[in-house]
DNA sequence: CCCAATACTTACTTATTAGTAAGTATTTAT
DNA sequence: ATAAATACTTACTAATAAGTAAGTATTGGG
């Protein structure tokens, strides 16, 4: 209430997170921030002058997990299976939580988006691709996987899957978004 | 701009099909609409009431559009291959328009729509799914096809690669939807 | 001890939203 | 010819949105 919470910004971002994986960037009002932390609108403008901040803030966010989510596996000495694996867990997780991944939730709203924050959810998608595209052709080197496309594309095969399989799954149920995630890891073993 | 234009309603709902698909059902207004058509706002709500309302027309139409798709598809006589190929199409049109599939749209912001319109995206994907599915399954029977999951499994991995790779597209360029493109085709027929 | 920075609240503004009630012009059916 | 239905406009309302300027309370550093 006074002077002494310092970890407000990163509660709005936490929320901010939740607000978008659950009913959208033009669906959540700062007012809907503010009350979840018995606070004022304005205090949320003090922590994020507007809208377009805050979600560039929680895009760096994003990034930066996903830089040490890289960097966790890679010194991890996991398989290729089991990394991919981690990184599918994620969006399980999504889906129930009732929300969906940010990426695609981001992307519905693109056109609506500001320059900056375009460049932004474009570096996030990138990274993401990239570090899918790395474990998938380190499990190819190692025999782990088989696939004939390249990895970039077989990477947004897997990626495609994930995102709009989270978003049927609030839909048409859960039961389909677990078919597909079966048939993705099989996919790659064969 | 009188009581002559009997078609307004049916422009309504082509200029809400295209704002929704272009920029998100949560970031359109009906003053976007009058705009178009030199109208007032309350002429849009002349032909439908609200915004659910409105929606659910839309729903409706392209549930319609769809029926009226699987006849015409059923009784054309082309390989399975051929129709599926006409079903991808309508995703490669969107990346060219600078939109995605109204159904990931509609499902990014599923979690604000009203009670009705849920149901509706629900019949609307099932109807898709259950035409995709019976046309692999076609597929498979006569040869064209050959994959070990479900049809329905593999019907969803399809839809989920061309909702998400549309709206990747956006962001990080056609390319990436063009290879998942000619992948999903590659996948099918091996 | 005080001062400046921090983290807010109070109290607004302006814009936009969905929606409505009442009126007008045109057309059609009788 | 006229009554009623159709397709609007005019002119609003109430709610909510993002955003801001000015003030207040707390706290750590000098």
């Amino acid at each position: 209430m006074t002077a002494r919470n310092t970890d407000t910004k990163e509660e709005i971002i936490r929320i901010g997170k939740e607000l978008i994986k659950v009913y959208g960037y033009n669906a959540f009002s700062y007012a809907d921030i503010s009350k979840q932390l018995n606070m004022k609108n304005a205090a949320v403008h003090y922590h994020f002058r507007g809208k377009e901040d805050l979600l560039a803030g929680i895009l760096d966010n994003y990034i930066n997990d996903y830089i040490v989510l890289g960097k966790q596996l890679q010194t991890s000495g996991l398989s290729a299976i089991r990394k991919l694996e981690k990184f599918i867990e994620k969006y399980s997780c999504l889906v129930d939580c009732n929300s969906i991944c940010i990426i695609g939730s981001v992307a519905s709203d693109y056109n609506t988006l500001p320059e900056s924050v375009k460049e932004k959810t474009a570096a996030l998608i990138e990274l993401v691709i990239g570090m899918v595209e790395k474990t998938l052709l380190e499990g190819k080197r190692n025999g782990e996987f088989n696939f004939t496309e390249s990895a970039r594309t077989q990477a947004l095969l897997l990626m495609t899957n994930l995102a709009a399989g989270v978003q049927l799954a609030r839909i048409v149920g859960k039961k389909d978004y677990q078919a597909i995630r079966k048939a993705l890891i099989r996919q790659l073993k064969n």
